[in-house]
RNA sequence: GUGGGUGUAGCUCAGUUGGUUAGAGCACCAGGUUGUGGCCCUGGGGGUCGCCGGUUCAAUUCCGGUCAUUCACCCCA
């Protein structure tokens, strides 16, 4: 019986994981750029982190977890977000204790048990950043312009909103309830439990009767406390100074309980119903949470397979064919051909031999399928004069070469100058 | 969790109004006079027609279920 991979889960091929390598290069490089280092973490931790960290009425805690119990009958979770794990590891090693604000990335995997579709699946790999110790609208800035250098190129609309903080939230998020409460009966039956569990939710329906009712709702940009209002307007012009559109957009609502003030969204209308490439904001109250000194903290998570879509969206530069490395075809004995592989490979050059024993043809056939900058036939003439023909496998041309590893180095290095310059 | 589409070769898909050995293109392998790839020609391997059950003399084809996939909702990256 055939086992497959299970649900919502993907292979990467090697031309697939070249794509991948060449983003994670990038991102590493931009995370280098703008200071943040790069911290790790487990793939699971206690059940009761993601509970208390993302808050319980959300979707992911309430259905979406992959949680089990292990062979001391702790329970624990393969990680859905990475946000929690960060500020967990942020307060195990003391870390408020040192230079901050401290800035991290990550790239790695998370896992919910939802329903698969375009840009969704139930392991799938986030770039994160966090900074802590940072309570100014300037590492706002810092974060959002993080995601911006990334998703430069991609068509993807930076929305921005603020939620309030713990002073100003609950007061809107209470008068938002009774004014929708009073025409309770014209909501969708979504929107009705909606009213209930999150009712900022309700603003974002996409049923055309909550949608005309969300219009005329108080907003939330106009009900922040002064403090509030204060810091979105000094963000504004701060992004604005640096050159970065966005839109302020009160439908942005972020899914986790952890948020606070700023939070942010990175769109594309091209990559299908799962638009959201970026997604993060401030959770100033989350360190505390946690059980760590009250710090002020803030984070984006981002999708890298939607990213990935995005990128192909754009019709990205194909990824040219490299040729690299020399392929060995011998002809009658194989010692030196195997032998000589192992000797370039010391110095550091992709070298490949017949493991078929395949007619010369097919050898050359194969050479070309895969890649290979150079071709040597290696037989009795070869070996008994130690010289050889190297060809190159793009132009066709040939050089006489010695028959030994240093040699061909050498010629490799030569005929790659020729070509390239 | 809800609702639709789709499952035939490694890939992209034909086809079967139910009836002998199920097709194409690409890919793969081999040959085209025994030491040089890409083009061309010839040949070849490869499929329990997703899986299980039902109707039938007969199911890859019809029906039901299931699994997978895909699109949307929900939610999120």
């Amino acid at each position: 019986m055939k086992i497959e991979k299970p649900r919502g889960t993907y292979d990467l091929l090697p031309d697939e994981t070249r794509k991948w390598q060449a983003l994670e290069d990038d991102l590493r490089r931009i995370a280098e750029l703008y200071g943040f280092g790069e911290i790790r973490f487990p793939m699971f931790e206690h059940t009761e982190l993601f509970m208390r960290g993302m808050g319980e009425t959300g979707d992911v805690v309430q259905k979406e977890m992959y949680t089990f119990q292990d062979k001391d009958g702790r329970s624990l979770t393969l990680r859905p977000e990475g946000t929690a794990s960060v500020v967990r590891a942020f307060i195990e090693h003391g870390l408020h204790m040192s230079a901050l604000p401290f800035k991290c990335f990550y790239i790695a995997p998370n896992f919910r048990y939802e329903k698969p579709q375009k840009g969704r699946y139930r392991q799938h790999v986030q770039l994160g950043i966090e900074c802590f110790g940072a309570a100014e609208p300037q590492a706002d800035v810092e974060v959002i312009s993080f995601a911006h250098t990334v998703l430069r190129g991609l068509d993807a609309e930076l929305h921005i909103n603020s939620i309030g903080c713990k002073e100003c939230r609950p007061v809107y998020q209470q008068n938002l309830k009774t004014w929708l409460s009073a025409q309770s009966e014209k909501l969708c039956e979504n929107c009705r439990t909606r009213l209930d569990r999150n009712p900022m939710r309700v603003l974002d329906c996409k049923v055309e009767t909550c949608a005309a009712i969300a219009e005329k709702a108080p907003k939330i940009n106009e009900n922040l406390c002064p403090g509030c209002a204060d810091f979105a307007a000094r963000l504004d012009v701060l992004l604005t100074a640096s050159g970065i559109p966005f839109v302020r957009d009160p439908r942005i609502v972020r899914g986790f309980d952890y948020y606070t003030g700023t939070v942010f969204e990175f769109i594309s209308h091209q990559i299908g119903a799962q638009g959201t490439i970026c997604g993060g904001g401030r959770y100033d109250g989350l360190v505390e949470e946690l059980g760590g000194q009250p710090t002020p903290a803030l984070g984006f998570g981002m999708g890298l397979e939607r990213l990935l879509l995005a990128q192909e969206a754009m019709a990205k530069k194909e990824q040219e064919k490299t040729y690299r490395g020399i392929y060995l075809a011998p002809m009658g004995t194989v010692e030196e051909c195997v032998r000589l592989c192992r000797e370039l490979r010391e110095l550091g050059v992709r070298a490949e031999t017949d493991l078929c024993a395949r007619s010369l043809k097919a050898q050359m056939k194969y050479a070309d399928k895969i890649g290979v900058k150079c071709a040597a036939v290696i037989g009795d003439d070869e070996l008994e004069k130690s010289k050889m023909t190297l060809k190159d496998m793009q132009t066709g041309e040939t050089a006489p070469c010695a028959l030994n590893a240093g040699a061909i180095v050498k010629h490799m290095n030569l005929l790659v100058e020729v070509e390239y310059t």
